[in-house]
DNA sequence: CAGAATTTTGACCAGATGGAAAAATGTTAG
DNA sequence: CTAACATTTTTCCATCTGGTCAAAATTCTG
C-alpha cells in the first residue's frame, strides 16, 4: 500500500499539506484583527467574538482557521517575541559601545513607534504573570540578556562605559523605551495636542539618548 | 412633615447614612480581593465570581455592597490615582534639585516594591487605553505634570540639572521605577533565582539613582 | 466541465457571566 | 426582648462565550 497524504480529519489548518492561497490569506487577516482585540483586552478580555468581526468574518469561520482562541495567541506571541528581541540580538560586542548602545535605543523606539500593538500584548502577557511564556523568558530570553550583559561588562571593565548593574541597564532601555507604546494615552494626554503629536518619537529619542549617555547632571566646565 | 432620612432603596451602599462597621469591612475585603483580580486580568477580563471567591463570599453578597462590577473598578481606580501621584505631588521646588530627584526616584521605587498591584491595574488601564480616567489624565494630571515640569525647567535655567526635556525626565523616571512592579515576571525570570529575590530593588534603586545623575559615559579624569 | 476538496454559513449547545428578587437570617437600638 | 434594619443565602434569568456540526456554497484540478 502506498503512502498517500490522507486527510487529516477536520481543515483549515492542521494538517501538514501545504497551506492553500485562501488559508495563508486569511490567516493573515485573523492575526491581524486579533493582534488589535488581544492587545487592548488582553487574552482573557478578549472574545473570538470581536476578533472575527474585526476580521471582517464569522465567528465559525475564524474556527475554521484556528480551533481555538489560545491558538491564535500562541501564533501571535510566538511572532511577536521573534521581532521584538531582534534589536537586542543585533548588538554587536565588536562594535563601539556608545554607537551600539546609541542605536539600539533607537530601534527599540522605533518598535515602540512603529508596532505599538505588540509592544502592549507583550505587556498584557507579563502583567497576567507571563503564565503562557514564562518558560520563554527564562530560557531563551534569559540566555540572551546573559549573553549581551556579558558583551556590556566587556565593554565596562575596558573603561568605553561607566561601570554599572548591566542586566538593570537593558531594564531600563526596555522600560523607558516601551513606555512610549505601553502608555501612549498617558504621554499624549499629558503631552497635550501640541506636543502630543507627531513630534513626540523625536523628542524621546532625543532625550533618552542624553538620559542615557550624560544624565542629569550639568557638565563640569 | 418633617423631613426623615428615608430608605434609599436598595441598601449595602449607595445610601447617604453613615456606613456600618460590617459595611466598611466589607467594603474593604472587597477591594483588597478586587484589586488582586482587576490588576491581574485588566477590568473585562476579571469576573466578579473570581472577586467574590477571593473576598470569601458569595456573589450576590458581594453584589449587595457594590451593586455592579464597574463600582468596584472605579472605587479602585481613585483609590490608586490619589496614592500613585502622591510621590510627584511632594516635589518640593524649593529643595535641592538632586535630593529632589534622587528622593523621587527612590519613593517611586518603593511603590513598585510596595504596591505592585495598584501599579498593574493602572498599566492594564494604560493598555486599554484608559477607556474610564483619560478625563483625569487630561486635566488632574496634565495640570500636576505641567506644574513639576516648570519646576524642573526652573533647576535647569539655575543650572542644577542638565537643560533636557522635563515631560520626558518625568516619563523616563515613572517608566523604569514601574517597570519592576509591571514586568515582575520577566525581571525575576532573567534575573533568575539567584539575584531575582529580595536584593533587586536595592541594585534598581542603585543603578536609577547612577543613571539619572550621570549617565553612562565614563567620567573623564 | 465534473468531481473533489475547500470554505462559508446557520443552527445549535453547554457552561460562564452579570445581575435581580425575595426569602431567610443576623444585629442592634430602644 | 423585640421591632427595625442590615446582611446573607437561594433561586433564578437573560445574555455572552467558546466551540460543534452538518449542510450549503465556493473554489480548485484534471
Amino acid at each position: 500500500m502506498t503512502d498517500k497524504p490522507k486527510r487529516t480529519g477536520r481543515r483549515g489548518a492542521g494538517g501538514d499539506r501545504p497551506l492553500t492561497r485562501i488559508q495563508r490569506e486569511k490567516q493573515d487577516v485573523i492575526l491581524e484583527a486579533a493582534l488589535d482585540v488581544f492587545s487592548r483586552e488582553g487574552f482573557r478580555g478578549a472574545t473570538i467574538d470581536q476578533i472575527a468581526e474585526a476580521a471582517g468574518m464569522s465567528k465559525p469561520n475564524l474556527l475554521y482557521y484556528f480551533p481555538r482562541k489560545e491558538e491564535i495567541y500562541k501564533r501571535l506571541m510566538t511572532q511577536m517575541l521573534a521581532t521584538w528581541l531582534l534589536p537586542l540580538r543585533e548588538i554587536d560586542s565588536d562594535g563601539d559601545p556608545v554607537p551600539e548602545l546609541r542605536s539600539y535605543i533607537r530601534r527599540k523606539l522605533e518598535m515602540s513607534r512603529d508596532f505599538p500593538r505588540e509592544s502592549r500584548l507583550f505587556a498584557n502577557e507579563m502583567l497576567q504573570g507571563a503564565p503562557r511564556i514564562l518558560d520563554v523568558l527564562e530560557t531563551d530570553l534569559k540566555d540572551l540578556v546573559d549573553e549581551k550583559a556579558e558583551v556590556l561588562e566587556g565593554w565596562m571593565a575596558q573603561g568605553k562605559i561607566t561601570r554599572t548593574d548591566p542586566y538593570h541597564l537593558i531594564f531600563s532601555i526596555w522600560a523607558t523605551t516601551q513606555h512610549y507604546a505601553d502608555f501612549d494615552v498617558q504621554v499624549r494626554a499629558v503631552l497635550g495636542k501640541a506636543r502630543g503629536g507627531e513630534g513626540r518619537f523625536e523628542d524621546a529619542a532625543r532625550y533618552l539618548e542624553n538620559l542615557f549617555l550624560f544624565g542629569l547632571l550639568p557638565k563640569k566646565e
